[in-house]
DNA sequence: GTCGAGTCTGCAATCGGTTGCAGGTCGTGT
DNA sequence: ACACGACCTGCAACCGATTGCAGACTCGAC
């Protein structure tokens, strides 16, 4: 059906492997035949067959991307990003969605390794030994969180509650919540350990409630339980449970940020629109995406240069209308 | 590195054609040395390399999916659907984002249609001529629109809008405002229709107020001029139109549902968690996925039977508080 | 005129599977 | 004992590209 390389060579009357050459070594090849091949190429309308290529190059100019969840915009944006700079590369992206079940990755990520060049993957909950495990037969790229001796991009998680705790303790807020996620989350850990660093530094108490999951329902249900501390701010995981303590909140007859400031992380499109707009620590997730890409590719093209092994991104602080003054009568010394 | 048939013949003292059968045409080879075959690839850890089967067969096993923003909540649930009936297939997915920029559509499926074996397609805006001249030489199934002699898989939208109306209706609403997404939106044509016929049917009034982008920001724009009309509830084009216009109107001062009601289309996550929580009409987007892969998957294997050529999904009407009884005072004869 | 260097170009092997065809073995019927 | 079919298995060609190697040709220098 297609045209193929046997095809353009007898247009232009010459060999395939010239009109291989013409094309992916241009500087081997006689002006006037590469002339010639372009011509033939132009008019077949040919497109190398990748298959054939990638069975004698061994590269199938693929890259594949794991998430737990692609309805998950915050994971979506980063689909988003990795899809357009591997496009930009000529390299086509295969998405799998592990639907947030842990246990299923390892085993995705294998069927996956074996018909990509490198894996981009979110794994927020994966152990460090299973992914280890996983980098050892397969060249992968970690978005938004760390393993030993694997290539990765995250965020500064710790400068980035700094700027939330920074902007509170400016309203006068001494007491802030914190509502993690789950417990076992890279971004969890990371997250807390800012936080607490950032209180002691300006000199505010901070206030865990526990470990819940990263989900409207998670922040629904931690509400109550924020509102127990006395607190005067809340930070959330991220938005999502964010959006969810403003609901409940809400439904409890809590003024925001009157009576109770709160702030989430990520900036999901939906942030800007809750009720009252979210601030937020906005992180680069697209951006994540695509450096995530340029990474893999560097350590395609040459595995022993170890390109940077790490990529740092910075968050910004978003405000808007869900933080406020901390109230007189609830600030505690 | 990786294991090929050959290690597998030697291990297993066959010739590489009979483990090529053990594989694919089970039937077809003695059951011992099926055994002594499928001993040995359990033992390599063999898996057939796609490229090299891709080259005889002329199969890639591996599909495109189109979209144009993955950001967008209601396609990241479609992109999920085919996702995960693709990986019950065995079938790899290749995913794209056209950036909502319909020029560059027709470049990213030519590109893809070489890499694949066929394509799902969510084209909102392209005009039928040039989905017909795409369908020419790739298998695709359309999402969300029909094409003349095109695989599709829709809606019914003139059903869903018929259970709106015949909800606000009851709620004893007679005026009903429509806000209606880019004109040239195969949804918005369709919506549109449905709309009047149920208008009709059910003795109410419909007052179009024009077409706006299909985001936020539209139902934002759209809000003052829904005021303008008088009527005592509105439809929107989806529900992010819906939350546009929810945000605005409360800026204004009016309450929902007590001075208008609000409809939205879709049921994406972020309705529920809107204030008021949206009622909708839950379209079953991962199921239109899903679908969309069996039509293309049954298309693929068999071109003649031309399938059903056409899947039609029911929504269904998620009532929530964003809709109530009619104010007495609006209500128009 | 010969030699050497430099510059293209073509031959043929190769990647890892699949499949048509031929051949071998075995059992059964006559 | 022979013929025949059924059932398996192996040989070898092939899919469409890439690439090491060698041959051809040009040009300049000695």
């Amino acid at each position: 059906m297609a045209a193929t390389i046997r095809d353009v060579a007898r247009l232009a009357g010459v060999s395939p492997s010239t009109v291989s050459r013409a094309i992916s070594l241009p500087g081997m090849v006689n002006a006037t035949t590469r002339a010639r091949v372009t011509a033939a190429v132009e008019q077949l309308g040919y497109e190398p067959n990748r298959a054939a290529r990638g069975l004698i190059t061994g590269r199938t100019g693929t890259i594949g991307l794991v998430v737990p969840d692609l309805a998950n915009p915050f994971f979506a944006s980063i689909t988003k990003g990795v899809q357009a700079r591997a496009r930009q590369h000529d390299v086509a992206v295969f998405v799998a969605d592990t639907d947030e079940d842990p246990a299923a990755e390892a085993g995705l990520v294998r069927a996956l390794s074996k018909q990509v060049d490198g894996i981009v993957l979110c794994s927020p909950r994966a152990t460090d030994d299973e992914l280890t495990a996983i980098a050892q037969d397969t060249t992968v790229v970690l978005v938004n969180r760390t393993a030993e001796g694997i290539l990765g991009i995250t965020y500064d998680n710790e400068d980035g509650m700094r700027q939330a705790v920074a902007h509170l303790v400016a309203l006068g807020h001494r007491r802030i919540a914190w509502v993690g996620g789950p417990a076992t989350s890279w971004s969890t850990q990371h997250r807390g350990l800012g936080l607490r660093n950032a209180v002691e530094e300006l000199r505010a108490r901070l206030v865990p409630v526990g470990n819940f999951a990263p989900t409207y329902e998670g922040g629904m249900a931690a509400a109550d339980q924020v509102l127990a501390t006395r607190a005067t701010a809340v930070v959330a995981y991220n938005d999502l449970v964010a959006i969810g303590l403003l609901a409940r909140l809400h439904a409890r007859g809590i003024s925001v940020p009157g009576d109770l400031s709160v702030v989430g992380v990520d900036d999901i499109t939906m942030s800007r629109m809750a009720r009252p707009a979210l601030t937020t620590v906005r992180l680069p997730k697209q951006e994540a995406g695509r450096i995530a890409v340029e990474l893999l590719l560097a350590m395609l093209d040459d595995p022993e240069s170890s390109v940077g092994t790490q990529g740092t991104l910075h968050g910004e602080l978003i405000v808007r209308d869900s933080t406020g003054p901390a109230p007189y009568n609830r600030k505690v010394p």
